[in-house]
DNA sequence: CGTGTTCGTTAGAAGTTATAACTAGAGATG
DNA sequence: CATCTCTAGTTATAACTTCTAACGAACACG
């Protein structure tokens, strides 16, 4: 009954299919962003002729938030990774980095400009949580010898996004932190708007992340 | 001859013409995004039919080229007209994130995803150097009562980007902290990562002002 | 070895950007 | 004021896009 054993061979090619197409999504999308992935290039890419691949994903769209999918997935293996083969805060800042510049759109594609009426698909959110859990081990590690902040009570009593994790109202500002700042100098590095200042984009990141890690409020 | 004297009625009706198209651009980039501004679109909600409006954008990449033109200006302009009735560095984070919250799609046709070939037009950079000149502008006025970085070495080395502005290492980089830390925490409020987690995204962002203006490093 | 599911095909609808050729009217000029 | 020119908007068309529909052929399975 229409149950996908994962070992049926018919299962098997389709997922190969589905895989070698977002292949060629993804080399598209690099080199010319989101708006210029066009199924069609695709398939002549692939030898086949155009509607062959609604066999495979239902829509554009639905191959585009696939590839989301696919990119929160990977962000969170390489956190994942990196924290179990003990990386520390500073470890976590520099993998997240090296992931950005290896595919600066596959960055954009989660932290880039949003579709206006785009709302992410449940597991999305979940694979999001997964990150910003590494992120929270990382970040409870590290000794907090500062002062509270009213901010940081403001998190205490919103802390519904930690979802359940131990962490001190120090880690979780220490955490949001993290990411604020380091998406800001990373987006604005990959974005471009860097080139011709002159200074070195990884300095200015490195300082971000010391700062980051030696701040008293 | 040909010369495009300003008050030519034709020079007039034109210009109007123009700022109409963009007026119904802006509309539908706000409410669908950049990808789903289409020309026939807005030729349909103008009355007019389709090819009209290429006598007045050569093509879709021009109209949205000019849009940005318009969304730098007006940044820089909010900034300078901040800046001029007594703003201090406070003053421009909140006119920044008002202008940002006003037309978020405005605010990432700048610093949103870029497209990988894409090369701004010499006039952007320009303005983009207005900006950073009024930033700098209000940073100097800052006192700097802490000691000197690495970094800080490095931006002195490489001040190219001041065009020439008489600010101190220490306003440089924390013109530059400015930008970064803001734009981390405001562009990922914008694409709505914060929503359903809880806090106040205006906490988090007077939170991380807070910090910038009271750094020791 | 049938039988049915599925895959890929071609045809086509509806949309897009953009160009070409034409018409009608407005502005500029004598 | 009459005329001349230039331009704005029109329709037709080409080349693209996503996506649906109907068909044929190949493959897995009982």
């Amino acid at each position: 009954m229409g149950e996908p054993d994962p070992k049926s061979p018919r299962e098997r090619y389709r997922a190969q299919v589905r895989a070698e197409i977002k292949e060629h999504a993804w080399k598209q999308i690099a080199a010319a962003g989101v708006p210029a992935l066009s199924l069609n290039a695709v398939a002549k890419q692939m030898g086949v002729s155009g509607p062959a691949l609604y066999r495979y994903f239902a829509s554009r769209d639905e191959l585009i938030t696939e590839l989301i999918r696919d990119a929160y997935q990977s962000l969170a293996d390489t956190f994942r990774v990196a924290f179990v083969a003990g990386a520390d805060v500073t470890g976590l800042a520099h993998a997240l980095r090296d992931w950005a510049l290896e595919d600066p759109q596959r960055y954009f594609l989660i932290y880039g400009t949003p579709a206006p009426g785009y709302h992410a698909p449940e597991d999305t959110t979940r694979i999001s949580s997964q990150i910003m859990a590494t992120l929270l081990d990382a970040c409870a590690a590290l000794a907090s010898d500062s002062p509270a902040t009213p901010f940081r009570a403001h998190l205490q009593e919103h802390r519904d996004w930690a979802d359940g994790h131990p962490a001190t109202p120090a880690a979780l500002r220490r955490a949001l932190t993290f990411w604020t700042r380091l998406h800001g100098v990373l987006s604005l590095e990959l974005a471009g708007h860097f080139t011709g200042m002159g200074f070195d984009p990884a300095l200015l990141f490195a300082a971000e992340l010391d700062d980051l890690l030696t701040q008293r409020a």
